[in-house]
DNA sequence: CTGTATCCTTGGCGATACTG
DNA sequence: CAGTATCGCCAAGGATACAG
């Protein structure tokens, strides 16, 4: 039997098209929806975890963490007991909602259509 | 040790938004690429292959089907031999045409930006 | 209130070879 | 040309409990 041979990955697609980069931004898990629900107004997190409903702690962590390492949002602490975090979108966040806006367009006339 | 219970998956959100049904159609690997390059004329299969690159066939006749299923493109064969098939996007599938030229404009932006 | 820590599952994606 | 057939994988996502 022939060794598996570990398959290398590509390690460079030498110029990625604008579309991919976008679609890799805003491509995660309930990530337009936080993009959607921060686009007017910074908010805490609880209130962002009721704004989508269905989301785990643990995951909606990760997907904001992500997007703040992504320079789409900031979070700010206050230094209170509990503690209250506020997220808000950057300046490369607010160059997104644009895009939302047309998706959710979309999304409202498909909902429209087919009830 | 106490029986693992099956976790029961959320049975129907009651409610879908806008924004995450329309998610759902261009959120697999390859989609909003495929619509774009179909965006202004029907093209075939290997064309699409080429202007997509890095997507190995099985996958992307997987999409194309889904895609197909989602009413988002029609697939017309021409009975020639070899076979040529072609693809084009519907009225469904124009709809979101808005959408993906709104991504690929933050795309573009970012690239100009960040190089 | 705002998260971590654990553990688990799955299906989406990919490589490669082959076919009508 | 336009796909199937196989095989494989692992990272993204999720449930739940706990912590500062």
């Amino acid at each position: 039997m022939p060794i598996k041979r570990r398959k290398s990955k590509v390690v460079s697609p030498p110029e990625e098209c604008p579309l991919t980069v976008c679609m890799r931004l805003l491509g995660g898990a309930w990530t337009p929806n936080v993009i959607w629900y921060l686009r007017s107004e910074p908010r805490r997190f609880s209130e962002l975890m009721s704004d989508i409903p269905g989301v785990s702690p643990k995951v909606f962590t990760a997907r904001l963490k992500k997007l703040e390492a992504d320079g789409i949002l900031s979070r700010r602490v206050e230094p209170t007991s509990p503690p209250t975090v506020e997220y808000s979108l950057t300046d490369l966040g607010h160059e997104l909602v644009p895009a939302i806006e047309a998706i959710v367009n979309v999304g409202c006339k498909l909902k429209r259509r087919r009830g």
